[in-house]
DNA sequence: AAAAGTTGATAGTGAATAATATCAGGTTTT
DNA sequence: AAAACCTGATATTATTCACTATCAACTTTT
């Protein structure tokens, strides 16, 4: 459905954002980037994608918050906020406790694939956060 | 009034949190701790202040988070709404537009003493940021 | 008057971090 | 069949970070 967006091998997908292929997979690792993945297990990357990397780059090289800093503001997002999540199936979720990991990085249990949910494409610096805080408490 | 609970001197306190000195005025330059300080300009710090600090070396040390990460956390804090902080006053306030500073290091219009004001005392960590997201959202 | 505090420098240290590089053995894409 | 990818190591690098230390000149506290 939205696969066709996803058009950059690793390759090229580092190369756009000047760094290097290993560093891309370490981000991954790191949970601050999930490329869509086909059934081979090559992964693929959009522009938005890109520019998410390009965000998070922005981040360590301009702000010099490290990776783990990163992740926890991450953490943040009211992801039970943002997609409804109803209060019984808050209390098991990993993701609604955490303030150390990103809900794409636990045992969330709204179903969603998290490549495509909204709690992960829409976040990925302090200004986003606080925006959307700003928006929803009105 | 809430003077007297501002009982240790630097050195006191700096040999209570397990740092030195200078360690403790670099925390504060940092935009992490506002001691209270007399019209001498010498800092007094409370019981709370320990905690605060002790918190704040277990993010450094515990969580290897860094400073501007820590400090970019507490900037996510909605003061605004903490506060009810009105609309006009939000327009003109930098601690609402700002993501890289928490509101006790910009220009606040809340006429509050900042060393006695909830958003500062109550929060030092992503866990009781979270939490008070929690709260506010329902 | 001595001890502890103040601001504002400057210098140094050890550990950690982000990132690159490389190797191996295998799979997928082109 | 070659190029690019995969996982999973390991090693190395340069930089940054948090922190300590010390100096000076001055002020406050005890």
């Amino acid at each position: 459905m939205v696969q066709q967006e996803y058009i950059h091998k690793i390759g090229k997908t580092a190369e756009l954002a000047g760094i290097s292929v290993h560093t891309l997979r370490m981000y991954e690792k790191e949970g601050l980037i999930i490329p869509f993945q086909k059934e081979s297990k090559q992964r693929r990357y959009s522009e938005k994608d890109v520019e998410r990397i390009l965000c998070i780059r922005k981040a360590i090289n301009d702000d010099k918050m490290n990776i783990e800093g990163i992740r926890r503001l991450l953490s943040l997002i009211p992801c039970w906020k943002i997609t409804d999540c109803p209060e019984n199936r808050r209390k098991k979720c990993e993701a609604f406790h955490s303030s150390s990991k990103p809900c794409w990085q636990t045992d969330c249990k709204n179903g969603n694939d998290c490549v495509n949910c909204t709690v992960y494409r829409d976040f990925c610096s302090g200004e986003s956060v606080k925006n959307k805080l700003k928006e929803l408490l009105e």
